[in-house]
DNA sequence: TTGAACATTGCACTTGTGTGCACTGGTTTT
DNA sequence: AAAACCAGTGCACACAAGTGCAATGTTCAA
């Protein structure tokens, strides 16, 4: 236990220098396939475990890729965020890439700065989860040898892989839900954010019902959040002529909208109104709620968005639907009362 | 608009090139408080543009600090996990940090695995949200010059700097109002984790209570989740003495044990039964739990962890004790009935 | 015994930065 | 007019790694 504190990090040399042997066959040693007889190897390990070093991968970079991965995001502490930060950063790990998570807004300049950073950290790509980064920030990106993967955005920008789930699927599946439970007055309940998969799903839901002549009455209130839905249930049941069926673009919508349609409106969940959400929170699960809705196939998309990472030849452009998958539980009857 | 896309990222030394000038004029342009003409200044930002240049941080990192920060965090769905990576990672960006996360399961060896990786990587600092990282590791990474924080985690380890809540003024405050409102038998709810601060709230009740001349009993299920919380409530009201005032560690367990309570159980809250939680999670204030918690006082922690990565002076080895707030909802009676 | 094959090893170069130092050309001061 | 100063610029080095090439040493077979 030396008293004095380096105050930078062990370099290569200090081992050399201690081991008594030259800087490249520290080198070699940390690196695979490298040539390096045994007894200089112990010596070097040893001294290596001594002084507490540890190989610099950012001075790596500078011929190599630098396997590092930027993930831009916003609204973090909504749980589908959440657990799509969680699935996909696990998943690189264990593709021994390394997660820089950039906390932004969603508007276009935050989301232009958050790209910025990404080119000056060399990351190896960008997985951009919210927000819509302008198109010639991209084409920078891609220039500079960059991956860009966009997630539910709509989107298709030249060059960046695209994946997302298949809205319309999911809306078509909820009107016929409704349907079969016999939900006379349909409603959608969406947010005032704008995002494209948001949009998609209410028009795609809409379109549904006029094909086949049914009346929908849209409600939109703040941002994609728990008070914003329990909002958009006190427009709702204030006016006459109140849902007896509602497709909710988001979970946290559904459950605000459940929570204010039951306690401040006396609904009974499912025989007097039906409840349909989207992203499946690990909250839609819960007692209280037991909410019938849809879930992303997150495991599946992360694990795309590596294979697309790994996959050496850059064929961006194209864009991967995936299925959402329903899961049923109780705020829908399973048929016409 | 090249069709040749170049294979890795743009360097100065190109862009000194097309502008005509030195490597150092171009290094200087982007420096602040460097000597340049205006001239040159400008001929270098124009070839800057439109070669797509970004200055390359990592080279940077080889003279000076990184300003990288890893964070180690292990369940990041949880929401309590995911506010606290989102604050932080909001105030560390503000402070011109960028964020590494590294997603970890709570065993020591994930821990330490992920302490060499950031040494690897040449951060400033490391904060550890989840987990114990073994002494002789942190003694490595404070010898390369680096910063340790924890938090929420007991470990008085020398050097590190430590920060947490004060457990034991919630747990003694919760008492107080489990037995105002005229609570006769308590219980407290765990997990079977063992993590420090779950602990210290379960051991601090029961110790205040014994003080008070009450009996507890203390149940622990599982992980630290709903589902657990759930599962409580089931053996709880399946005894024959069964409580009428518990003390929840942790928002989720509290939400899972009201649930069962309610729909398994028929208890009516706060009139058959008090609950107390830990965190004040955004659930907890949704209408159909409206549970009185304690709030960790995240913005003003993560002000004081930047606050310690920005201080020069390495003195560490100080733990700094946060006060919980106290958050009065409707899941206890407001006095004794 | 000798030559060849082969395993180690060190030198020197590369990567992209920032910066100290020396040099230049022009402006101000004495 | 000579001296002092000063802004601007380029050279060269440092940082921490990986690696091609040549030199060295060892072993083995002819």
């Amino acid at each position: 236990m030396s008293d004095l504190r380096p105050r930078s990090f062990v370099s290569a040399q200090m081992v050399a220098e201690k081991a008594g042997v030259s800087r490249s066959a520290v080198s070699r040693t940390f690196t695979d396939g490298a040539s390096v007889s045994e007894p200089t190897r112990r010596k070097v390990l040893a001294a290596a475990s001594a002084l507490g070093y540890h190989v610099n991968h950012l001075a790596r970079v500078l011929r190599e890729r630098s396997s590092i991965v930027c993930l831009v995001v916003a609204d973090m502490t909504t749980p589908i965020r959440a657990t799509m930060v969680d699935v996909l950063t696990r998943k690189l790990q264990a593709a021994g890439k390394i997660t820089m998570v950039i906390n932004t807004e969603t508007d276009t300049e935050s989301v232009s700065s958050a790209l910025r950073q990404t080119l000056n950290y060399r990351a190896d790509a960008t997985v951009v989860l919210s927000g819509t980064p302008p198109a010639a920030l991209i084409e920078t990106c891609l220039a500079n040898g960059q991956r860009v993967v966009l997630i539910n955005r709509d989107d298709q920008l030249v060059g960046s892989h695209n994946l997302g789930v298949d809205n319309a699927m999911a809306s078509v599946e909820a009107l016929y839900l409704l349907r079969r439970a016999g939900c006379q007055r349909l409603g959608v309940i969406t947010s005032t954010a704008g995002t494209a998969s948001l949009v998609q799903r209410e028009r795609a839901f809409v379109a549904a019902a006029e094909a086949a002549g049914l009346q929908v009455t849209v409600t939109s209130t703040g941002p994609t959040s728990y008070a914003s839905g329990f909002e958009s249930a006190r427009r709702v049941f204030g006016r006459s002529q109140a849902p007896d069926g509602v497709f909710c673009v988001t979970d946290l919508l559904a459950l605000g909208f459940m929570d204010a349609a039951r306690h401040e409106f006396g609904r009974r969940i499912p025989d007097d109104l039906c409840i349909i959400g989207f992203d499946d929170i690990e909250q839609a699960s819960w007692e209280s709620y037991k909410l019938t809705t849809f879930a992303q196939p997150l495991t599946a998309m992360a694990t795309h968005v590596v294979d697309l990472l790994l996959d050496p030849d850059t064929a961006g452009s194209e864009r991967r639907l995936f299925e959402p998958v329903p899961v049923w539980r109780k705020s829908v009857r399973p048929n016409a009362s």
